[in-house]
DNA sequence: CGATTCACG
DNA sequence: ACGTACGTGAATCGA
């Protein structure tokens, strides 16, 4: 015999949230709620066994109730966004179980579902509603039961007619009757005021309806007489909107809801990509997202190669276009190689590093270096360094599935192979610290473990790669991963191994002077604060400074005294130490960050230093730079800016030439707002921070003095950070009232740059991700947070991201086109480094009249804008004269 | 290993 | 009322 299972979508939702503790996936989105309905059905599935399931929704955001009422549901709370976001992930999670869901606009679920039990009741199928809603209980009859949820989520208590009279003493219908006495102030029906549950059972009782207890009222007396005639109508109403509709116009069938039963193929993605791990064990679904792509871990074939067999092997795959490279240590520069498998789908073999060394695998060797070979697997900008290391060149990457997992998500911290086949729902792999250790316990295994896991990996990076292509199509990414990013990746390997020059003597000269002046100051700090102790340390500083010569504590950090520069620079009045101890931070950091930290950095080898380019980090596109950092040499005050003068050209009589970008940031904003007025400002290629002063103080640009255009400057730069009236006002050292007129002020002239402000921020609260100009996402899950502070922050990323990253677009555009503009015209300058909006070449003195006009061109045509780009170049005999 | 500070765009 | 400007990496201290 059929048995159906209707369920009430919102109201079980709404339970589960408030039942479950919070519950995020690794994006972030809150799960807590999906997870707590998920048990509860997957209970009532085992349970009951039923051959039919409906999931009802509430639809539309007016329904007939508030015709008669408007305040219908008014008190109560919006719904958390956190509940929010929930809604689509269960829709979706409901088609992967095959299970039918019902919504109706205007009505809500339980009218759907009180259509349903009464079209039950004439045919006589057996029926369970499920619901969080006592109301519910006046559909109960012979053929309907209800369960309630109790206490959670999973717990469910079931009613029949004898039940609810056992527990109520009334029938089904009178349970409407007791909505109308007693009201429900979640819906905000008022019903009689002062009458609880059990008033309303005891008129019931006595009467029978509410229209019988308000016939009925002589018999009462005294103050519950009254109180039921004042409130006659309040109650009458009330009975009407707790009443459930039965007759709403449902075109959906019996037929509709037919449910066959979880299917692994569907159902196991939907739980996997929820990261519902503990029900897929559950389950024993292995959430794999397509069993004919997916390769079965077991299925892998990987053969160790040795110097007799290598030749053999090699020729005998017959296609070989994934590869994977175990490196190991973070400087992929000094990284050991670790082995290396190759082959394509699901037959791999793996060589030692000793065994690609040798003579027995020049092949192989010559396959990795030939450009016309496609070569797909993870992290090979990496690779490539490491190779190019041990002496082995490699060309010819064709799809980098890190980068790819970049692209798809770029604030996924774990974008590992084994966090990609969790991530896709494919067979796992081990992970690395199982097989290897971690940290002193690094350890190679034998080469039979490590020749079959290695070949699981390149395994897993085929397996990986079609579902990534599919999402970089749908994301439409293709151009962004095909003919940006991946031609820049090699472009990057290629600058990093050239490397740039320093002058070790120089920078040895410079840190003694360092060394000089901060003995200095460190015994002058001592004497004047009377004490000797380590200046290095905040704590230890903040003792002296604010118990010992008792100065004012303008902030404190989380452990204790505040002491950063900010600070420091407010205390400056009330000690003569504290200007000292500036000047000691300041040489410390120089000494300690760019002397000694680049003298560990040079090469022996070659007297350069070779950074390392990470493409796959920042959230916005850009790039950042590490071992050493050259993104970050002191520029802003001279005596730091000196140690740009160690940055050489590496070749005799050759030059360092830079080109920068003038203010891209607010080019782009003026491009993507369409702001008339940004525009105008740029089109004429005004300053931009006196042209904003002039706007808004509606002064000319010659009565604009340095002070207003120092504030136009600081607002530029918030309106590119997301402004807020808070941030600014720290900044301009303002009141937040100043700071927020400022704004106003602003917004007034640039209206353009408003809407986009507007806008934007709309858009991530619909799609859930702001994009670039190239089209390159990054997700918000926090941009319809209630906390304020979360919210705020998601808020100011969406208006900053689209800024700064089409930024970075353009300058990896410039980068990928100035390579090739190198090549085709047979220059041996070379690019050496990105610093965000400024590209530093070394030049030999022939080429140094083309690259004076031929860089800057490139730069400014790398991408057509609404205003034209703008890029300014300098050179000299190093870095520090390249200004 | 987290917190603090500070260098850059 | 809420209390942060956006994006990074490196050095140092101290639990």
């Amino acid at each position: 015999m059929d048995k159906f299972i209707l369920i009430d979508g919102n109201s079980i939702i709404y339970r589960a949230f408030f039942a479950m503790p919070p519950l995020t996936n690794s994006k972030g989105l809150h799960t807590n709620a999906v997870y707590g309905f998920t048990t509860m059905l997957l209970r009532l599935l085992e349970e009951h066994k039923p051959t039919h399931v409906m999931v009802a929704f509430d639809a539309g955001k007016v329904t007939f109730r508030h015709e008669g009422y408007q305040e219908y549901k008014g008190g109560r709370e919006k719904t958390p966004p956190e509940l929010s976001e929930q809604f689509p992930l269960l829709k979706e999670l409901l088609r992967g179980f095959g299970i039918a869901q019902f919504e109706l606009e205007g009505f809500e679920a339980d009218d759907i579902i009180g259509t349903l039990t009464k079209r039950a009741d004439e045919a006589g199928r057996q029926v369970l509603v499920v619901s969080g809603d006592k109301d519910m209980l006046q559909l109960a009859s012979d053929h309907v039961h209800i369960g309630l949820t109790r206490k959670g989520v999973t717990d469910i208590e079931l009613y029949d007619p004898a039940q609810i009279k056992e527990r109520y003493g009334l029938t089904p219908l009178q349970i409407i009757d007791l909505k109308g006495l007693m009201g429900d102030t979640s819906d905000n029906i008022p019903g009689i005021p002062g009458v609880g549950e059990k008033t309303a059972l005891k008129l019931l009782h006595q009467f029978g309806t509410v229209e019988d207890v308000l016939n009925g009222t002589a018999e009462l007396k005294g103050k519950m007489k009254e109180k039921i005639e004042a409130h006659a109508e309040d109650a009458r109403m009330s009975k009407q909107l707790a009443t459930i509709h039965r007759e709403v116009p449902l075109e959906q069938t019996w037929e509709d809801m037919q449910f066959a039963g979880l299917q692994e193929e569907t159902a196991g993605p939907a739980l996997a990509k929820l990261e519902f791990k503990s029900l897929l064990e559950r389950l024993n679904f292995s959430g794999k997202v397509d069993a004919v792509e997916a390769v079965p871990a077991a299925e892998v074939k990987s053969t160790i190669a040795t110097e007799e067999t290598i030749e053999d092997l090699f020729a005998s795959l017959e296609t070989i276009d994934v590869i994977h490279v175990e490196t190991h240590g973070d400087n992929p520069h000094q990284a050991e190689l670790v082995g290396i498998a190759l082959g394509s789908s699901e037959e791999y073999i793996f060589l030692s590093p000793e065994l690609l060394q040798s003579k027995a695998a020049s092949s192989v060797r010559a396959w990795l270096a030939n450009s016309d070979e496609p070569k797909r697997g993870y992290d090979l900008h990496r690779v490539d360094l490491a190779l190019h290391a041990h002496g082995i060149e490699f060309a010819g990457a064709a799809f980098d599935v890190q980068l790819a997992a970049y692209l798809l998500d770029p604030t996924e911290s774990n974008q590992t192979i084994s966090g990609l086949t969790a991530k896709y729902g494919l067979p796992s792999l081990v992970e690395d610290d199982t097989v290897m250790g971690k940290g002193a316990k690094y350890k190679v295994p034998e080469v039979e473990v490590l020749g079959d896991f290695l070949c699981r990996k390149a395994a897993a990076v085929a397996a990986i790669i079609p579902l990534q292509e599919k999402a970089l199509e749908s994301d439409e990414m293709n151009s962004l991963f095909h003919e940006l990013e991946m031609p820049l990746s090699r472009i990057l390997a290629d600058m990093e191994k050239q490397g740039i020059k320093a002058n070790t003597a120089d920078l040895q000269a410079l840190g003694h002077e360092f060394e000089e002046q901060i003995g200095r100051l460190m015994s002058e700090i001592y004497r004047l604060s009377g004490t000797e102790f380590n200046l290095n340390s905040p704590k230890q500083l903040g003792e002296i400074l604010f118990d010992r010569l008792g100065l004012p504590v303008v902030k404190k950090t989380k452990t204790g005294y505040s002491t950063d520069a900010e600070v420091l620079e407010k205390l400056a009045p009330y000690h003569e130490v504290v200007q000292h101890i500036l000047q000691y931070r300041q040489l410390a950091k120089l000494q300690s960050t760019y002397v000694e930290g680049l003298l560990k950095e040079i090469s022996p080898r070659d007297g350069k230093v070779h950074t390392y380019y990470r493409q796959t980090i920042a959230a916005t596109g850009r790039l950042s730079s590490q071992f050493p950092n050259l993104q970050n040499i002191p520029i802003r005050m001279e005596e730091g800016r000196k140690i740009r003068k160690v940055f050489v050209p590496s070749e005799p009589g050759w030059t360092i030439l830079a080109a920068d970008y003038s203010q891209i940031e607010l080019r782009v904003l003026a491009h993507i707002s369409d702001d008339e007025r940004l525009k105008e400002a740029f089109v004429n290629d005004m300053d931009i921070h006196t042209k904003t002063a002039s706007d808004v103080f509606g002064v000319k640009a010659e009565e604009v003095d340095s002070d207003m255009r120092r504030s136009a400057k600081a607002v530029n730069f918030g309106i590119v950070y997301g402004i807020s009236d808070y941030g600014l006002s720290q900044n301009l050292n303002i009141t937040r009232k100043e700071a927020a007129q400022f704004i106003d002020q602003y917004f007034e002239v640039f209206q353009g740059v408003r809407r986009y402000m507007d806008d934007i921020v709309r858009e991530a609260r619909k799609d859930g991700y702001v994009k670039t100009l190239l089209e390159r996402r990054r997700y918000l899950p926090e941009i319809n947070a209630s906390n304020f502070n979360i919210r705020s922050f998601a808020e100011r990323t969406a208006m900053n991201t689209p800024i700064q990253g089409t930024a970075a677009d353009i300058i990896k555009l410039a980068m990928v086109q100035m390579d090739e503009a190198l090549r085709e015209r047979n220059l041996n300058s070379r690019m050496l480094l990105q610093v965000h909006d400024e590209l530093v070449f070394e030049v030999p003195a022939d080429e140094l009249e083309t690259m004076k006009e031929l860089v800057p061109a490139v730069m400014e045509k790398a991408l057509e804008l609404s205003v034209p780009l703008k890029a300014e170049v300098s050179y000299g005999e190093n870095w520090y004269e390249a200004k």
